[in-house]
Parts: C-alpha cells; structure tokens; sequence
DNA sequence: AGGATATTGAGACTCTGTCTCATTCGTGCT
DNA sequence: AGCACGAATGAGACAGAGTCTCAATATCCT
C-alpha cells in the first residue's frame, strides 16, 4: 500500500517512520514544479482534506530538510520556501516569477570559497548561493506557468 | 546638534528627514560590531530608554536596507540578522561564534553568475553568496568577542 | 515663524514557527 | 496475526517576527 516515491524512500532508508502524513506531505511535495512554502502545504492538505496537522507539516519540513530531500530558500523578501532537491551539495537559480528552480553544480564556486577563506583568514564552514531571475519559459513571455505574488 | 555619522549622512543624502530615533538607531547600530537583529535593537532602545518604538526599529531597518546602508543576512538557523555595509555590492563572510563579518568583492563570482546563465537558459538578475565559519579571532581561541547563541 | 507632510509610538493584528500533552500509529518481534 | 514500545500525530496554546492604523508630533522648506 505504500507507493514508494523518492522523498518517501529516502525517509525510510534515514530510519524514519513511514506514516500516512509523511506520504501524504510526500506527494504534495512531488507535484510542486516550483518552490512552495509550508503555509501553501498546510492549505494544500487543509483543502484536500488530508487530515495533516499544521505542526505536522513544520516537523516534516524540519526532517526532510535535514535528510536532504529538500532545502529552504531564502527569497528576496525575506521569505522562506522550499525546493525538492537531490541529496548533494549544490545550490539553484530560482524563477521570480514562477518559482521554478534549477540545480546547478557548484565547481567554480570553490575556487571563490578558498579564495575567500585566504583573503579574510575565516576558516569557511559552510556556504550558500542563491541566484534570481528568470527561467526560460518565463523569458519566452509563456504565460501558462502559474504566477507568484511578491 | 545633528553629530553626522556614516549612516545618518546617508539617510541625509537620500532624502530621509534626519529624526531622533533614526539618530539614535544609527548610533546603536555603529557600536555593533558584529551582525545584529531587530530584536536585538528593540531591546537596546528599551534599555538604554531611548524612546524608540517596536514599529520604527522595523522601519528604520526598512529604510537603511533600501539606502544600501546596512543588509539583512540569512543565517543558516533560518533568522534574520543585519550588518552595516558599503553601499558598493558585496558579500559577507560570517563568523558563526561572534557574529563578525567580513565584507568580499565578488570579482570571481561574476565568472560563475554567467557560467549559470549560460548553462540554465536563465537571466539572472540578482544573487546572493553568504558564507560561514570562523574569523580569525575566533580560530586563535580568543574568548573575548561576545559569544552568540545559535 | 508657519505650514505641509513625513515620521512616530502605541497597540492591534497577522503570520510563522515552536511546544505540550494526551492519543494514535508503525514497526520489530514473537 | 498479535503485542509492546517508542515514534509520530493533532489540537491548541504559545512566542516571536513583522505589518498596519491612526492620532499626535517633529522635521524641514519657504
Ligand atoms: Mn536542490
Ligand atoms: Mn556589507
Ligand atoms: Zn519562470
Ligand atoms: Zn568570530
């Protein structure tokens, strides 16, 4: 009865508990296309009547996070969102203004990292990129996509 | 009366009217010498019985971020915190002990903005690079700078 | 000095995120 | 299949961040 998805395989091989919320959340999660934030899931559900608690979906934001299925943006505004995401370290371009996203790998960027850490003399724990624009399709004046206030 | 710091001689400069709790803010905000938060200003304000009002500590930091004055970081834990700034574009490296930051040029990053660009289809029209570890002080085990939680 | 108006403080309000706690559910074991 | 145990859940209280309204005040231009 458990159709297995990636975020739901991968909660299961981190050791955690395959419950009817998490697969639930699992698949809302899947047919975002964009970035989607926890207040648009806990309508989601609320909506779908899915019977998923609002605390439910802050918990599983922070446990799919820390297993690396998702990662949170910091947007412009100061707003956070989230992104399905591979488990590798990597960073994304992100639509302003449809919210899609795209993963890009970060080799050139660890030129810029040692580069930092011999100028300012920080030994360089962590880092974060995020760039904004427009995606492709937005660019090409398509319409379609579904369009994001702010 | 009007003692003209960086920060109010920018609010000058961009048309602000040169007010008490803008002047008072800006002096707060030049003793810190790391990042430092809204809260964190309120509770100066408070403390010190400046007669600075919750609203304009949020306002005040609205404006100052719109000047260029000062930039609103995302720490890794999800809050916000703000450093005063160069208005020129830059980044900021880190510490995640006491709060101090480096200012970077970004000469490299530019190679890997439009490397993205290239390889995504996307325009990109803003970014941001944030990094974190230790400062200098910090590594040699000095004990001195305030600690920070988180 | 006088007046238009930008700015302020107080407090209500909204939204995000966390916490508690009694109840339920998943899972490993028999 | 049935049990037992701990992990996970929902409801709702709670805490904090940030916004908004509005009457009162202060700034700054003339
Ligand atoms: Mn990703
Ligand atoms: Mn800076
Ligand atoms: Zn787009
Ligand atoms: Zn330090």
């Amino acid at each position: 009865m458990a159709t297995p998805t990636p975020i739901t395989s991968a909660l299961d091989r981190a050791g955690y508990r395959l419950t009817a919320p998490r697969q639930a959340l699992a698949a809302l999660i899947a047919d975002q296309d964009g970035h989607f934030t926890a207040a648009g899931l806990v309508a989601a559900a609320r909506s779908r009547r899915l019977g998923v608690g609002r605390a439910t979906v802050f918990r599983t934001l922070e446990v799919l996070e820390a297993i690396g299925a998702i990662e949170r943006l910091d947007l412009p505004g100061g707003e956070h969102a989230y992104v399905g995401c591979k488990p590798a370290h990597h960073h994304h371009v992100v639509c302003s203004r449809c919210g899609r996203t795209s993963e890009i790998r970060d080799a050139d960027l660890q030129r810029v990292v040692r580069h930092v850490a011999r100028q300012t003399g920080y030994r360089v724990d962590e880092h974060r990129l995020e760039l904004f624009g427009l995606c492709p399709a937005c660019l090409a004046g398509d319409a379609r996509p579904k369009a994001r206030k702010s």
